[in-house]
DNA sequence: ACAATAAGTCAGAATTTTATGACTACAAAA
DNA sequence: TTTTGTAGTCATAAAATTCTGACTTATTGT
């Protein structure tokens, strides 16, 4: 049997959905690296040692669909894609710093 | 063959052993709730609707052992243990009205 | 037309997280 | 000493997340 979400996703913490967003295995390296410079997939899939296609494409696609980046097409020589952060995304800085300097 | 966990789990971004800790699907609510008042197992049991021992037990080990709350055993009648908010837990506070304001 | 490069998708396997229900530990009241 | 209430643990099952390697699509250079 295919298994399916039962569970309301509906968590009464305001806070749950972006932590969720910006929790996982990767997404939080990925978005501190958007932050310094627009990304490509291929450059991420060698930066972070470890992460596969697939985690990074569903982790980019999450990013991208919540509006913390943006999926911009470069058409040129070998045709190259770019994930930068949005103002959005920018908004996360500060939250992002704290987080770090708690650490 | 028992499963092991190979990974180095050395993120690389500072933030990410704190977005852990916070995240998850009880943790937020569970803080949140902390901040408001002094926790006890069988109200949080009833209060977080879904969820259930093991999960909430886990869920407050790992925020205690982060000192994020601390556990006080109430030697009284019928015996009860307070989990409250440490001044390290406290210091997350900001972090989380970040988050909710953003959400 | 053909090969090369970038950016993915897909099915299935492995790993991690969360859930269930039975069971344990301790203190106090009867 | 047996019962009761609070606070859990434990083994196992179910669900969600992440990984692997093969395959696809689009564009350009030869």
């Amino acid at each position: 049997m295919t298994t399916k979400n039962i569970t309301d996703e509906t968590g009464t913490c305001p806070a749950q959905g972006l932590l969720k967003l910006l929790s996982g295995k990767w997404k939080p390296e990925i978005f501190r690296l958007a932050v310094e410079r627009p990304l490509r997939f291929s450059s991420l899939l060698h930066q972070i040692q470890g992460a596969n296609k697939q985690s990074l494409s569903v982790a980019l696609r999450e990013l991208e669909e919540a509006g913390l980046l943006e999926k911009v097409v470069i058409k040129q020589k070998p045709l190259h894609i770019e994930y930068n952060i949005t103002e959005k995304g920018k908004s996360l800085i500060p939250v992002f710093l704290q987080l770090e300097f708690l650490s």
